[in-house]
DNA sequence: AATTGTGGTTGACGTGGATCAACGGAGTGC
DNA sequence: GCACTCCGTTGATCCACGTCAACCACAATT
């Protein structure tokens, strides 16, 4: 396989074939077989380091890629000619970015690193060519992108029909079942976002956000400190969901 | 092509073919060559007739198809444990449905038929079958998917940034759109929904979409009669969005 | 150690849209 | 024709969240 000079290549980059790779449970090449994944290798050209802040793609960007990250997080978001933004997720290791490209042959988001970050650049063409061939390729490939539309749809009712606290909650709840399916503590982690970051993905003003965590903390449900959160009542932030509070 | 029994095929049903539809221009055959779309023709076996307020397919059920609407109306919508519902989208002719089903293999969300309504069945596993010997499908089936995450990605932008007049001048500009793009007026159309789903589509109450209805019609925007509506200063509810009233 | 900046918390207050309620009109079935 | 149901409109009131503002914690820089 050749690889592209045109990102500077460690030690420690040397194995970045899908089958050396320890995220394939979580990745593109889920459920297919080895001699299938052997073939992937082809597919994946070239790595990229994105620095905190910086860009993966912006809105306009022509689309010649989809990115999987290997190592750090990002958001996406959409930005309204008027400026308002709207974060549209946060992408953790693992997950697939810049599958809305396809559509118009342009990025219509921008990806920004939340931490410095490390992505598997997948060029979008070899992937159809490739998937044509790998039946297992073109199944978990449709399957990606289903499962996109239906995270989206969460949010949409997350958006519109949840109260503000319902909404932390279900962001809490989703980052602790991404972190468990991760091999990470379910109750224990970091956030790499702001509060206003957080707002903007819910809907609501960073104070709100604020707000709910501490009322949260109070109710004993998290211990919240900045970015660092414990979630010390998993069922009762489940609870909160599901039974709105008092009223209704 | 061996035509399935289970659904009654009356006369006009004969000419069922992507080959002889009008709907090439909006549906999945878009940019697909002719020969092309003459192998279509396998793929679409059966149509299905849905009458008003009847389901195409309920969350949880298994995946097997996808539809694409030949004629009428259909809401998607996601419910709950507690019972409340978000209308996760309106799909007119030529739009897709059922793409949520592709990721875990059974149906995340509800489609419910808002007029008597007919659509064209594809076969999931024959599609991606096909998708792998035809070029121009792959690529074709792909951009729909990615159109409708895109879509969603809108959405967001409209529950979490917008104001409620902003939500709906946004929701009546995308139906005029959709209707110039099948060659109906952009600017005088019939609502299928009610004042309730639309509200529930853009995370506002009934009261607040019918009073926002209402607050376009003394400001000239347009001219509404129960479900009939007739913009009358397109570029007016443009500028709502842009600049959006007085605060901020 | 002082300085600056970014991000987070908390309080006081205002408001957009929800809620509650009454009523009117259109469509449907008999 | 009439009764019934569903849907839409409008008004009065309420409250969840936004807005504005002060302050604090922590990290990076000097």
């Amino acid at each position: 396989m050749p690889i592209k000079a045109t990102v500077p290549i460690t030690a420690a980059d040397i194995k970045s074939a899908c089958s050396q790779c320890n995220l394939l449970e979580l990745c593109l090449p889920f459920g297919m077989t080895e001699t299938e994944i052997n073939r992937l290798d082809e597919l994946v050209g070239t790595r990229r380091r994105i620095k905190r802040q910086q860009h993966l793609y912006r809105a306009g960007d022509p689309f010649e890629a989809i990115y999987a990250i290997r190592i750090g997080w990002f958001k996406t978001h959409v930005v309204l000619e008027d400026g308002r933004e709207q974060v549209t997720g946060f992408q953790m290791t693992g997950e697939m970015m810049g599958l809305d490209g396809i559509s118009t042959e342009s990025h219509s988001c921008n990806a920004i690193a939340l931490e410095d970050s490390e992505v598997c650049v997948i060029a979008y063409d070899r992937l159809e060519e490739l998937s044509r061939e790998i039946e297992g390729l073109q199944h978990q490939f449709h399957k990606v992108m289903s499962r996109e539309i239906v995270r989206d749809h969460g949010v949409m009712m997350l958006l519109g029909s949840m109260r503000a606290e319902e909404r932390l909650a279900a962001f809490l709840l989703n980052l602790s079942q991404r972190f468990t399916a991760r091999g990470f503590s379910a109750a224990e982690f970091h956030l790499r976002m702001t509060r206003d970051e957080i707002g903007s993905y819910l809907g609501l003003k960073l104070e709100t956000v604020s707000r709910a965590f501490s009322k949260f903390q109070e109710e004993g449900l998290i211990s919240v400190q900045q970015k660092h959160v414990r979630i010390t009542d998993l069922e009762g932030l489940r609870k909160l969901i599901q039974h709105p509070a008092a009223m209704r």
